[in-house]
DNA sequence: GATTTTTGCTTGATATATTTAGATTTATAT
DNA sequence: ATATAAATCTAAATATATCAAGCAAAAATC
């Protein structure tokens, strides 16, 4: 399985920097690249994994992603959220704030009344 | 000009939710929930960042975006659209699809009636 | 083949993120 | 207005990321 420490070591030979280069470009110690490539740290920053990205010319999601460290495709109940979502904000694009509110005690009354 | 802690906060704020609640989903200790929102934390971990943007029905990269990257914008009232949007998908997450398509009639009805 | 350089790594020191416990403020009810 | 509870914030403690220095193996130079 893919990790951030392969994902990071894999893109770095593919350009064949060396871990002080890196260091010289990403102001990175080569120490902490070296824990990071062996997957010794757990929850890197943003900031350091931005800049990682960028120099290796893979996009921050790209990266999160081969490192697992997000999910790549949502779960199909998130998606149906979503879906769900897209609809009522289409539908809703005109309505007043005391509309809005209506539809909202409108939800709050179905969960509270059924079965 | 928006910053990280605005962004978390106005989300968290748009769901109706506490720091104590989400603390609670997340697992995140209010304190630092806290903090977060008062931008004291420099370069929070990809994990926490992950955690909040999917409570809060933010892609991870909008919220990256207030903390680094580029963006986009939409117009005010399409965000708030938006923002409506999610509120009522959150709250109807556990509704079945019958129940689902009865919101969307409603809002239908609402449309067609008013006035 | 010895010497010097380069490369990746480990260890201990430091900075910073994150938590625990508690203080302060804000809301709610009596 | 006071008391009680809920919500947010702060400070000190702890965990963890990140760095500086130095070590050992491999590569290059002589």
């Amino acid at each position: 399985m893919s990790t951030l420490g392969l994902t990071l070591k894999e893109a770095r030979k593919n350009l064949s920097f060396t871990l002080r280069q890196v260091e010289e470009i990403s102001g990175i110690s080569n120490a902490y690249l070296s824990q990071l490539e062996n997957d010794k740290i757990k929850n890197p920053s943003v900031n350091i994994l931005s800049k990682l990205a960028s120099i290796y010319r893979l996009s921050l999601k790209q990266l999160l992603v081969k490192a697992n460290l997000i999910e790549k495709d949502k779960s199909k109940e998130e998606e149906k959220n979503l879906n769900f979502a897209q609809k009522v904000a289409f539908r809703a694009e005109d309505l007043s704030e005391e509309e809005r509110k209506e539809v909202l005690r409108y939800l709050e009354y179905i969960k509270t009344h059924r079965k």
